[in-house]
DNA sequence: GATTCAGACTGAATCGATCCAGAAGGAAGG
DNA sequence: CCTTCCTTCTGGATCGATTCAGTCTGAATC
């Protein structure tokens, strides 16, 4: 068993204070008594003081939480988060503070849970629509949070974009090239639906709200130039990697009434709508793609996306909760984006 | 302020140690007293146990420590360390833990007080050669640690390939396509060299375990097709990124006698180096190039690589944390490699 | 020589739980 | 009726530190 503190003081002859000074606030002693102290301790094997205890009486950790809605695996594999953990970790580099990354099992229950243990001093929620009550479990233990959910709180602390102006401004673009019969690509578009084509009654009718403000957005776009709704395409994607995309997009049946483009809620899926219509001998950009987020693999591949900070967005968002603002309306960022317009869009080809 | 257990206790009226049952052994008290406990409990905003106050009594955390040699900000845009990650991540979700992410400061002292700060029940370290101490720090700290370092010390859990050999097979594919005129490429290759060619009298003096392993590796094939280690040209990377090895490989100057192809320590790096071969006008692989790991991108661009499992080394370095094996010696977990040949490599283009 | 003051160190209270030996009460067994 | 045994609950010890109000000592000030 490694020594403690109370042990080092009685082996060294000092009170239990004076060794904690020695480690603590070195000014409240002599250096000498001080070098004493902590040379026994080395030589006892004393590891310093335990930080759960000392965490324990000082009132917090030193550490934030980073919560993911999805699995906490799935979202190492999704670019756009890791730039954003990026981000996070940055700052708390700079902050000399620890991240916490808490898997959140799927059940509620489960969920409520590993938020409840958490030894953390605070938040940042990486874009969850609140699923399973998470942030009123974090309200619930009275711990500061940052979310990038699209719908803050009235006086929560928010980092994002617009998500429907930034989507709007990729489906304007394909408007003004002169598409009116395109598809939208989206995650998991509505509950327990099936992959692949989707009869999307209402926008609104979208859950996770990520999705729906892009999707939103792109039927702006389309509604300014005469397309209802009701004759946009809809596909969903089971998971959102690059593979469900491909899947999704293959489900179109080719033909003279087929899209022209297919507007992307997410570059993984729009690469993977690439993949397929390559695969589908659709090259020459017959079918324009345009995405969102703007991952490294984007210019590569000649993405026409809309580019979001990642990094920033994470960075933001972990400095939002290290120094909080003095004023809660101050506590929304809002972050900028742009239409990059590469290769992967063009005119509609007269047929 | 958010009430404590004692407070619940004395709102219902019965012994903090009921209340406690009530969160953690439901069996220890009737269901009827517990659901009086729980309600009053929701209904003061007592948020559950404090998860601090929790581990100090209980004696452990709930939470692994990942310890990363370079900046942990730097370990996200490294896709190897990601896709380790995302093992460990999954692991972590198995085994109903978090995980702590822990920058360590570039100062001895400072990373020396990371680790002895963090309040967790083990350390994954990825890929340190005990820089700065830290291995000793956790021992010292009494916890159980994997590293994935290439030398792990008798009786340490490990997780990892052989370093050497894997590097050797890359070379001894080239040997066999008849370069003999070749270049090495690794990240920081000796302390404080400038980017660039480098003089290295021996690969022992490499200080990066890994490189010094992997350089030996391809020196090793090189040798038993009769070039000596003198004869082979050294190129070290300041970073390890696709930037910084497109730059060390700008540094050759071509012609007659300049290398037939790139051996290069890691997939960016060896990306890095097509980039620049390509910018250089060096079409049609007149110069072959290999890289380390295979990590996704290296497909899509046609890099010859040593194949390693990422989310495997990662999965198994947090099991092995998780339930140690009995016995000691079973300790060590060596993974297999696979040459992967694709079009970054071919024959010695004849001058 | 009395007073003040700073520096060095101590001790008890505290952070917020969990654990364990044991008490109280009632049911079952003989 | 007395034992034995459960079930249910209690109280105090404990986890390992930090904090803060003092105490003590010796030097400086008047």
């Amino acid at each position: 068993m490694k020594p403690t503190l109370q042990a080092v003081a009685e082996a060294v002859g000092v009170s239990r204070s004076t060794v904690s000074n020695a480690y603590g606030r070195p000014d409240q002693l002599s250096a000498e008594l001080r070098q004493r102290i902590l040379d026994t301790a080395r030589q006892m094997g004393y590891p310093g003081p335990n930080p759960t205890a000392r965490s324990l009486r000082r009132g917090f950790v030193g550490a934030i939480g980073v919560l993911f809605t999805s699995r906490l695996s799935y979202a190492f594999t999704d670019p756009f988060a890791v730039r954003f953990l990026t981000g996070v970790a940055e700052a708390a580099e700079r902050y000399d503070s620890s991240l916490l990354l808490v898997p959140l099992p799927a059940d509620r229950a489960g969920a409520r849970k590993a938020v409840e243990n958490a030894a953390v001093d605070g938040f940042c929620v990486y874009c969850a629509g609140d699923e399973g009550g998470i942030i009123d479990t974090i309200r619930g233990r009275g711990l500061p949070f940052v979310t990038t959910s699209s719908r803050p709180r009235e006086g929560d602390r928010w980092v994002g974009i617009d998500e429907r102006a930034a989507a709007r401004s990729a489906a304007e673009h394909l408007t003004g090239l002169g598409h009116r019969r395109v598809a939208l690509l989206g995650h998991d578009v509505l509950p327990d639906a099936a992959a692949g084509r989707l009869r999307v009654a209402d926008v609104a009718d979208v859950p996770h709200p990520t999705t729906r403000d892009r999707l939103a957005g792109f039927a702006d776009a389309f509604a300014a130039a005469g397309v209802a709704w009701s004759d946009l395409t809809v596909l969903s994607a089971p998971d959102n990697d690059r593979a469900a995309g491909a899947a999704a997009v293959h489900s179109l049946d080719a033909g003279p009434e087929s899209p022209t483009a297919v507007l992307a809620c997410s570059d993984v899926l729009a690469l993977g709508a690439l993949d397929a219509l390559r695969a589908a001998g659709e090259v020459g950009r017959s079918v324009s793609v345009t995405g969102f987020d703007d991952i490294a693999e984007a210019a590569p591949a000649g993405l026409t996306t809309v580019r979001q900070p990642g990094e920033e967005k994470g960075r933001s968002a972990a400095a939002l909760l290290f120094d909080p603002p003095a004023d809660a309306s101050t506590g929304q960022i809002l972050l900028s984006t742009t239409l990059v317009v590469r290769t992967s869009t063009g005119p509609v080809p007269r047929s």
